[in-house]
DNA sequence: TATGAATGAGTGTTCATTCAT
DNA sequence: CATGAATGAACACTCATTCAT
């Protein structure tokens, strides 16, 4: 990659980071191509030149962020750890990387009123790929006689649920940093599971 | 009560539960006031007899799900039955009464941004007491030695996250009707607190 | 058709007349919805009322255009007059149209750039309609051995050009006005067809 | 003139033409420099270096089309030949060379709006110059008893209209080809003149 | 009460133009 | 000479809101 190319990688980068947390925080609609251009010091030209449209930042954005988390899980599930410490570990990754981008996963419109049949099949494709690494996960567990038996479904959209709902009351302000609360909230949620 | 009173307010209500559930799906930013009115089979005009403008049509919808689903804990509490299943029953009144709305808590929008310091005060009010309900209740629960020891508000959060996240995947086109999915969610939930 | 109806139709029938003209002198890329809105005194808004977007704006000018020579030629067509008097007359109804709604029957652009498919079909389906009650006065005349015998289709392309033309050179300011314009012009372009 | 000069006089042609054709077929409004550009697998930046801006892009495009047509027109006039052939010589040459070209005389843009006086000014009389020898031959063809006499600027604007229109209908893929349509046109209008 | 019509502020997007490299 | 990047003014279009009837 040239250093041209990757000066534009790195600006496109960056514009994503914010249209993430602006369009985690006031959805898509209610964002503006402006405040994510003022956000970055640029004008709302200079996002068109890297990106095509609304639509395209948005999509991006929630690509960067599904591949990210993919990676992420798929680096954990890898480690040489028991698979309660693994799982842990994967709530606690997913929680802390949803504050730190301050974003969220859902941005709060209904994906199929802005994204064309094949953006759709790629999103849902990666998010498939994310959830089934936590099916995995809990699969492991129950084989391993250390979770339950569940139904896998229900209990990891529970989870994940609990977790990306994380976003809308944790305070900065507050007594835990956001890892601290990443770590008990994957303690109390892991009690769904583990067998005591 | 007048008659006429009483139409205006059945009238209100109507506009209200469409208005819920269509804010719901398409977040306050997405959804145009021509679109809930012809949801209605009425003129936008006639929307704005009996609310003075979107914003006011968001708080009341909010008004209504948050005092409506604070009767219904309120009832739980006072049922004469062991905290847990007062617990697990308020869990499942809080999925089937969104699921049964179409509705969701959060609007998709920062509530700050677009009420009044008293709208948000009194929101913010029944948003605390509803909380506070649930927290009595897992407090009870600790006190009776039922339920584990935990930081109370942290389990609050990651519960009432993961039943509101439930709108986000629950299909009615499921093997699980909305009923059966809120007791199964319960079921898990539940497990993060009771000692067994 | 109510009064209401009507109204709108009047209105619509306005804003056409409007955009017909505007159109033709500045094109379809060089007029701005706001330059039509404000020749009629209203707002951009307003004009959105009644239509769609730009596009339709000019499309049903289009098809007022063609409608209306239709109306024309076929009216004439079925006079009782020598066909070289007919065909005269649908020449200098031609070109008054032309000149009183200072509209052309080229907007500018590539039709098939802007008009859906159907559009186009309907646009072409009235010319076509239009160039052939042309070709038929031709036929007649060359049957009734006072035309000479030409090539229809060229004939008939070369006298409408010359006739759209004369919007791009006819100045009101000049010696003659609309009316004697046409009548020369159609007098000229006569004696490509009629035998001496 | 140096080769550096050569070389950039080249380039500037070059652009010329392209662009002179893309502006006859979308029109000033509707051709972006983007896409000139491209078409000469330049980039917009490079475009400028030749030219000030659009507007000098289409002003001297004009004047390039203009002044050639000049040089075509005077070579026919002086050649030793009958007037009628020479007049039917020179509809040829206008025929050919907007097909040829792909240009068109209008830019679909009232010239007025977007050229300086001066600019304005020199159009004009190019313009001038050109219908003046079409108004010469025809003056000629009088005198010489070999047209009719007739109101020389109508019917020299009417000849020119119905030629410059031949852009809009003529087709490559029908079955004349752009001289054979020439011809043919040419024939038809010379009878608006010549006496027979 | 209800509504059709009008409004205007705002938003996404385009594009001619500039300029540092 | 060439170009990639940035800019900002302009424009199409939307939509909450108002108001006369």
């Amino acid at each position: 990659m040239s250093l041209r190319q990757k000066k534009i990688a790195k600006k496109k980068e960056d514009i994503l980071r914010t249209a993430v947390s602006i369009l985690a925080e006031k959805g898509y609609q209610g964002t503006t191509m402006e405040e994510i251009a003022s956000s970055l010091l640029m004008t709302k030209g200079s996002v068109y030149y890297y990106f095509k449209d609304k639509q395209d930042l948005l999509y991006q954005s929630q690509l960067m962020l599904l591949q990210q988390s993919l990676i992420n899980i798929k680096t954990i599930q890898q480690e040489n750890l028991p698979v309660v410490d693994r799982f842990k570990k994967a709530m606690v990754a997913h929680i802390t990387y949803l504050l730190d981008e301050k974003s969220g996963f859902e941005m709060m419109v209904k994906l199929e009123q802005i994204f064309s049949t094949e953006q759709l099949e790629e999103i849902f494709q990666l998010r498939n790929d994310y959830e089934k690494c936590f099916d995995q996960l809990i699969l492991e567990g129950i084989n391993d006689e250390v979770f339950e038996t569940v139904e896998i479904t229900i209990v990891r959209n529970t989870i994940l649920g609990a977790m990306n709902w994380v976003t809308q009351w944790y305070s900065p302000e507050g007594k835990k940093d956001a890892t601290e609360i990443a770590e008990t909230v994957s303690d109390y949620l892991s009690r769904i599971l583990v067998i005591k």
